[in-house]
DNA sequence: GTGAGGATCGTCT
DNA sequence: GACGATCCTCACA
């Protein structure tokens, strides 16, 4: 499907304030190396979680052996178990001691989407939408869970979960207040891709 | 199409 | 001991 050349996002990309590098992300690949098969998706929706300031973030409590990744160099995978059902996947941003992620919302599957639907335990002829669109979703259909990739580095092309670029131009970005939080829910820090029909709802 | 309710458990107070 | 950066199913319209 994508013949164009792939490369692997840099680790300065990811150390920048969450609200520069949550826009800058749509349109990116996350990369799953799954066995034999490869798992591409394109990012087509995030949002970005701050520090102290940001009473809604993970990291605002401080930090604890859960958030630590947050508080880490740039460019690694912060994954937290979420309603005792759910794995959801962060990239840390920031120099080392200062803590922000941004969180991955909604993916549209690119190639390996078969095994994307094993990974999920949905039937194949499934609506597409379902797939990838929702935090949850997406860390299920990478195969996502914390012990496995918790603390992974994101820009090393030799790991089994990366970011890279391909070159298409940057999408028109929309920007909205979160979702599914109560705390600071009106912070305008949700990004999409305009128009696109894999984003969350 | 929309909304309510339940599942389920790691994490921190 | 309470709660959560979610998802699914089932009413009901």
């Amino acid at each position: 499907m994508e013949s164009s050349r792939l490369q692997v996002l840099s680790r300065s990309f990811s150390d920048r304030d969450p609200r520069l590098v949550g826009p800058d992300l749509l349109g990116k690949i996350l990369i799953r190396r799954q066995g034999r098969k490869l798992l591409t998706a394109r990012i087509v929706e995030v949002e970005a979680y701050l520090g102290a300031d940001d009473p809604a973030a993970h990291a605002s409590i401080g930090r604890t052996p859960r958030n630590a990744v947050l508080f880490g160099p740039p460019g690694h995978a912060y994954v937290y178990f979420i309603y005792g059902n759910h794995y959801c996947l962060n990239v840390s941003c920031l120099p080392d001691g200062v803590p922000g992620g941004i969180l991955f919302r909604a993916l549209e599957p690119v190639e390996g989407v078969s095994e994307m639907f094993k990974l999920r335990g949905i039937a194949e002829d499934s609506d597409l939408r379902r797939l990838t669109s929702g935090p949850g979703r997406m860390a299920a259909a990478f195969g996502i869970t914390r012990e496995r990739d918790n603390g992974k580095d994101l820009t090393d092309a030799k790991s089994d979960l990366y970011i890279a670029e391909d070159g298409t131009p940057p999408p028109k970005v929309l920007i909205t207040r979160r979702i599914g939080i109560t705390k600071a829910a009106d912070m305008p820090l949700r990004y999409v891709v305009a128009g696109n029909r894999f984003v969350s709802r």
